[in-house]
DNA sequence: GTGGTCTAATGAAACCGTTCAATGACGCTC
DNA sequence: GAGCGTCATTGAACGGTTTCATTAGACCAC
């Protein structure tokens, strides 16, 4: 069922008493047109209220304007920041961005993909949920260059930007050590998640390099959304209180402010009782309860830098020049907040 | 520059050994088409791996089948909270969800409105900056529906699916009243959204309310992000004490953390020297460093609704039909906690 | 003034990869 | 052999871009 007619570039031609063709070059290559018919196509096109149809125009070029980034969790401001770098980069080049939800679904990130490969967009960011998705590799076989966000991409053979994980586990393992606790919670998952996986790993240095002795206890939790946090919380409380560690090293900030919650519940102090520290460094954490610890990630440069590796790969995709993928890795930093204050201590909020 | 040559249908009817309308038939209508070539050509797609080119289906079928959010603020957690429950309803039937930014700059919106056009989506959600677009009035005309979301649309003639703002700025502010503060701060901004608009003339049906005698004082910030909400903090505080408020309502939660953070800054207490309430009861109002109270609006419902009547008209231009625009109010809830516990009061936080 | 060459502006038509209505081929049944 | 189903093919759209040919005019040589 066809919608409504809309008016074409023929309309257009027909009022202006042109071609096609001419049209065509006055949207396109100014240059090629007299003056005269330029203005009378252009007031044509002012009249008819003339909108190019990107399908058709995408159909004879290969390809659209369009770079599209998906995330795991849109909702999670950590994203979101990071999108907004991209975006920065990608208006200054007259390309427009979309987003879209994986929902840390590895179906539903394959189904987004499939969609972004069926339109034919310019290029993907791809902060992936699991292992290297199929449906990514056949975008790039298509010609669709796809840079990965937040995780390194060495071994999948793809352009990254990512934020070095081991090492800001290390960091904040290291911290909550630094700071005489002797038993420690790292909580975060699925375990599927590399974020989570390369964390964990980061604590295990920490642990080491502080000469082993300190016990480690991973809490696994379904999601990294702050409900997870909540029933972490309930679970650590429910410990006998030998057994509890008395600090918590959260794998995001949306976890950590449920655990905050979760404790502030049960009657547990932070950071007297507990102590906290999250990961990403969202500004809600700067606000929390408890202004929380955390690791921040260069969220707006990361998108950036990201772009820009997309650019570079469609530019070679597009005159056929050599590309080396790159790998591009920021390093994290540790902001002490009051969360991880030494226990008595009374650090001022900071940030 | 034409990207690297892609497998298309005629490459799949080649080798399958059929024609261009069976392979079509196979994937479209696949009941026209003999068990036995059914068979033939699905092997070929899998072997060639093809994936049909959107731009070419939509170039036939006239529109797309995604649908497009455009967001005022992607970074502010109640938008993403909508664009969930848009989610859960357009993917149930068939359809994929794109979200882009207008950073609440009209322009930016209008542009972002004209590469919507231009791909010819299956139709707009739009959370609209400021008055009325031409842009969206062009989207109509070309046969995309639009419906307005978190804005009232009966004035402009789309559907649309809206919180009671006015009565959602009444409560909050009758809340404060009734608490026996006298003098309130209204801050958000620009003035030139009708959120902010509408809220505040809700502040000043409270205020007759209640015998007319409070003062309203009406501060402006040039964004509604946390940032204006320091900024806001820091003008009133530099207030003489007598002439300061003792009570602010905050246009959303992100303004509302923004003016906790200022506060804290300044060595001013919340509750106790000033009671603070937000907008949205977005996730983190309740775990805010004084859990805050806010108004709720259903977020998720807000997208669902809107979902569901896109679709509608969608169909109605689809099959020509007659179609009457709907307007679907919703009504905010008070939300309590701590933030405007009666001075002296400890009120415990609240979920 | 005629004919030739060159350039700039325009037009005509092929093409991109699908969908879809119309058409054709084939085997059956009556 | 007329009529009917079932499948498959054909060819015309869809709305642009792009290549190539054509035309008009400017300029020059004779």
């Amino acid at each position: 069922m066809p919608r409504r007619s809309s008016t074409s570039m023929k309309d257009v031609a027909a009022l202006a008493g042109v071609s096609l063709g001419t049209v065509s070059n006055v949207v396109n290559s100014p240059a090629l047109v007299s003056a005269a018919t330029r203005d009378r196509v252009e007031v044509a096109i002012q009249k008819l209220g003339w909108v190019p149809n990107e399908s058709a125009r995408q159909l004879r070029a290969g390809r659209s304007r369009v770079i599209s980034m998906v995330v795991m969790d849109i909702s999670n401001p950590f994203f979101t920041d990071v999108l907004r770098g991209v975006e920065d980069e990608v208006h200054d080049r007259g390309y427009h961005v979309q987003a879209s939800n994986s929902a840390s679904q590895p179906e539903r990130e394959s189904e987004q993909l499939r969609v972004l490969e069926q339109q034919r967009v310019g290029g993907v960011l791809l902060a992936p949920v699991g292992g290297p998705n199929g449906r990514a590799d056949a975008l790039r076989r298509r010609g669709i260059p796809v840079v990965i966000v937040d995780r390194a991409g060495d071994e999948t053979g793809y352009c990254s930007v990512s934020v070095d994980d081991v090492e800001g586990g290390r960091m904040a393992t290291d911290h909550l050590l630094g700071l005489g606790h002797t038993s420690v919670a790292v909580v975060g998952g699925p375990g599927t998640l590399h974020q989570v996986r390369d964390r964990r790993l980061g604590a295990e240095i920490a642990r080491g390099q502080h000469g082993g002795t300190a016990s480690l206890l991973t809490v696994t939790t379904p999601s990294m959304e702050a409900a997870s946090g909540v029933a972490a919380a309930d679970q650590l409380v429910s410990l006998p209180d030998a057994e509890r560690p008395t600090a918590v090293f959260a794998m995001n900030d949306l976890l950590a402010i449920g655990l905050l919650q979760g404790f502030v519940t049960h009657g547990l102090r932070v950071p007297d009782d507990v102590a906290l520290i999250g990961y990403d460094d969202i500004s809600f954490a700067a606000s929390a309860a408890v202004p929380l610890s955390s690791v921040r990630q260069p969220r707006a440069d990361l998108g950036r830098r990201a772009a820009e590796l997309l650019f570079e790969e469609m530019d070679a995709v597009d005159h056929d020049l050599a590309h080396e993928h790159q790998s591009v890795r920021f390093t994290p930093e540790l902001v002490v907040r009051r969360s991880t204050a030494p226990a008595g201590a009374k650090a001022p909020a900071s940030g």
